[in-house]
DNA sequence: CCGCAATCGAGAGCAGTGCTCTCTCAAACC
DNA sequence: GGTTTGAGAGAGCACTGCTCTCGATTGCGG
């Protein structure tokens, strides 16, 4: 029979739990650079040593935040997006629509994961996987369009442009051709850049809020989609 | 007779730009979040609490180096974008190319200005007037296309949008209509989407090097604007 | 059921940070 | 020349990440 976690393994689950929520509202009000191993371990009532029992280092609680993001952020993508009655287009919208209410929903996540990285810091393998995940999310909706069939997944641009679009497809599992691939990199990025430079601060005074502009623009990728 | 700077002046002057040096080069190697006052100081034999002299806080001195950064790419961007000769489409495409060489040149000085930034934290207004200033130099030579014209200036899309969009053209001394305008906000998220995508390290074993991508996407806005 | 090993928290401590305050000394100005 | 202004030194406070050691508790194997 399987036996369930002992006092001590649920003891420790709980605390991780504890440590990624105040952690989390630490983010919110003051930013990734701001977090505190100390204030946390204060407010669980814990001497600050007793923290490294759970993390071996501030960045190690960092990575495991990013992780939790990217996955609940491809969770939501992947509900709004979900195959249903709806036509390809209204799905993609409604996916570009939820990015954007998740993003302004949890700015501080959003930074997390899209926001300034350190330079020379490498993303540990543990955050890549779950970072595809959301790009194939985002694209799923709008993989079938112009040009698009399972036989055409290896044509498209050539070069070494091509190739890069082709392994980029393949690793997300996209059954999509070359320029197609191009076509959804593109709006991924397009996407991710509008919601930066909001969530920055770089419109204020000229499009806060950025509603409107974002709701007109998502329109707009979904013409140039074909959808 | 203009009496030139005092020494006293003329020292001051010095370790400003000493001090701004230092804290570039400590920016460049591990990023904002890692910037240290007192780290600036011992370079430059100086104990920690003499750099309050020159800088009441961290925040001032990153504060200056923003606004140095805006200056710099927008002094690059309007140097390559300067009217000439070459057509609108070759200077538009010139000013892109000359975005995307300064912002993996320095990486961390473009983070600095397009990365996250800290929740609830405002930009202080000296920034957003050499931020305006960015924009202005990369849309300038787009700015005359389709349905553009100094009488347009007011029609284009209405609403809530087209105020802001009437706002945000006159804020920059953009002779364009709505329209105009919503293309040209459009084409700068997309730019700095993909620079800020393509610098986290979002393409990571796909993309890298990005040249290629980026060459095409430009040439494609460069078509989208109809240049 | 009992002993041994793994785990957890406490506490002290190190090196570093931003920032403040006071003091001294030299340069600049009247 | 006397006085004001500015620069640097030094000590200190409160905080950070992280390490190490040392009891105490838990849980597993014999």
């Amino acid at each position: 029979m399987p036996t369930g976690p002992t006092p001590r393994q649920q003891a420790r689950a709980d605390n991780i739990v504890r440590i990624k929520e105040l952690a989390l509202a630490q983010l919110a009000e003051s930013g990734a650079a701001a977090l505190s191993l100390r204030a946390v371990a204060r407010e669980l009532n814990l001497v600050s040593s007793a923290i490294y029992r759970y993390y071996a280092s501030r960045d190690d609680l960092l990575t495991d935040l990013i992780v939790d993001a990217y996955a609940d952020l491809a969770e939501v993508l992947e509900a709004a997006g979900a195959p249903d009655r709806r036509g390809a287009r209204r799905r993609w919208i409604d996916t570009c629509l939820a990015l954007r209410a998740w993003a302004t929903a949890e700015p501080h996540r959003f930074t997390l994961i899209y926001g300034s990285t350190i330079p020379g810091y490498a993303a540990p393998e543990a955050t890549i996987a779950p970072a595809g995940r959301v790009v194939r999310a985002l694209c799923l909706p709008a993989a079938a369009g112009p040009s698009a069939g399972p036989s055409a997944a290896r044509r498209g641009p050539g070069g070494e442009l091509g190739g890069q679009l082709g392994a980029a497809a393949e690793a997300l599992g996209l059954e999509v051709d070359r320029t197609r691939m191009l076509d959804l990199t593109a709006a991924f990025a397009r996407l991710v850049g509008l919601l930066t430079l909001e969530l920055n601060g770089q419109f204020t005074g000229g499009f806060e809020p950025a509603d409107a502009l974002y709701g007109v623009l998502v329109e707009r990728e979904a013409d140039v989609l074909g959808l």
